[in-house]
DNA sequence: ATGGATTTTTTTGTTGACAAAAGTATGATA
DNA sequence: TATCATACTTTTGTCAACAAAAAAATCCAT
């Protein structure tokens, strides 16, 4: 039973289970830890984590809403996975609109609190560029992304860019791996930080924009280089 | 048992019943024929429907992470109701962006058979405004709408278009019978068909973002109206 | 009557059982 | 060997029963 390394549910635990089931494989699936277009199993995914059936099939009803898996009546469950280059212009096409408002948006609501952490990891980053901490990197391109999002202060806004931005975070870190990605990011996210900081509402908005553009080029470059060989496939 | 109004489920249909019943179950919420705030029970949900209580959560799951309900675990399921000025808002600054994308995307990639289902629509809201019918302008309202959005053709931007359409659904009839507000509707609509016809793409967002804009202004004018009494309750 | 503790009822959370459909293996026939 | 029908296994869909928590009703003391 080591076919996955994933996370037990806690029986102390006052959350019913169907949240730590839809948690854990919220996770999982995010971290790659199933392959795309594997198929889940009610019974093995409740053996796994010592339930029984009825919370994993509600906590498929939920992440199904989400795109992250794909329910086929009286088939199964299915892993998504980006498998096309439109599915990932679709996302981005999506992202750049959305993270442009939340950016134009934070630059107008954003308080001193907010404003201390985008600081902090400004320079935080630049840390983990010196390191070469390519991990550290996409904690704190999450976390910067995060700020922002809550700093704009409009429910829907934060669940869709939630959506969007579960289904790329598979492609975040190998985007970020590229040559002169990570410092590219660097800069577009320090100005950025002072466009909000200052309270510029449209500057921001244009600079998220630009830098979502940037990881949409990267992320494609990417897909591009692993298909390749696979064209007509 | 005739407390409530609802669509029975089709023994006879291949559909899992969870599905039957989310479908039956937000057509109620959207339809209003749950009131705002209302508690629903899995027991009373299941008798009236005559399934039983699993399919029933199952779709309460699916209606969960839409917003039309909301969840407390242990205590039941709530129908989510538009409250403040602010979720009205929240809902139109994303939807004014998102329709817009979608007006964009349109103009470019809008196929024949969509232009002429377009124009008959144009035909048909015109007939429904001579006859002062307000529900069949709604009706050609969102069809003209969900045109424009499948024709956008991006499976994100669909799915979040149908979210935010669901929560508007509501208010929409009482925004457009407002005095004027179906005419400039119409003319609205006209001007936005003719540019994503003509693959104007920059000039269709710029007309959606306005027709959502005024939507937007409607709407909270309705609002403003019926809470106009109750300041600080 | 009013407030608060206690019992009763209702409702949600979870489980295991059964039915039905899909998927898999077996075997006969050409 | 390939193909098709049949039996078998696995998996999903649905239900009813039980456990536990929340809500409602009852009762008592003031």
């Amino acid at each position: 039973m080591t076919k996955w390394n994933i996370s037990p549910v806690n029986s102390y635990s006052y959350e019913p289970l169907r949240i730590q089931v839809y948690n854990v494989l919220r996770e999982a699936i995010v971290n790659g830890e199933f392959m795309p277009d594997e198929k889940l199993t009610e019974l093995e995914i409740a053996e796994h984590l010592s339930v029984s059936r009825t919370p994993v099939r509600e906590a498929f009803r939920m992440l199904e809403q989400e795109e992250l898996i794909t329910i086929i009546p009286q088939q199964g469950v299915f892993v998504s996975g980006i498998k096309s280059r439109k599915e990932i212009d679709d996302l981005f096409r999506v992202r750049v609109e959305l993270e442009g408002l939340a950016a134009y948006l934070a630059a107008r609501n954003i308080n001193e609190e907010q404003i201390k952490q985008l600081k902090k990891y400004a320079e935080e980053i630049e840390q983990c560029i010196e390191e070469n901490d390519l991990k550290g990197c996409v904690r704190i391109d999450i976390a910067f992304h995060r700020i922002i999002k809550e700093a704009s202060a409009n429910k829907w806004l934060e669940r869709f860019l939630d959506n969007l931005f579960m289904q790329a975070t598979r492609f975040r870190m190998k985007s970020l791996a590229q040559e002169g990605r990570m410092v590219n990011a660097l800069n577009e996210h320090r100005r950025l930080g002072e466009a909000i900081t200052r309270g510029e509402a449209e500057l921001a908005r244009r600079y998220m924009e630009e830098h979502i553009q940037a990881a949409w080029k990267s992320i494609l470059a990417v897909f591009e280089e692993e298909h390749k060989d696979q064209k007509g496939v």
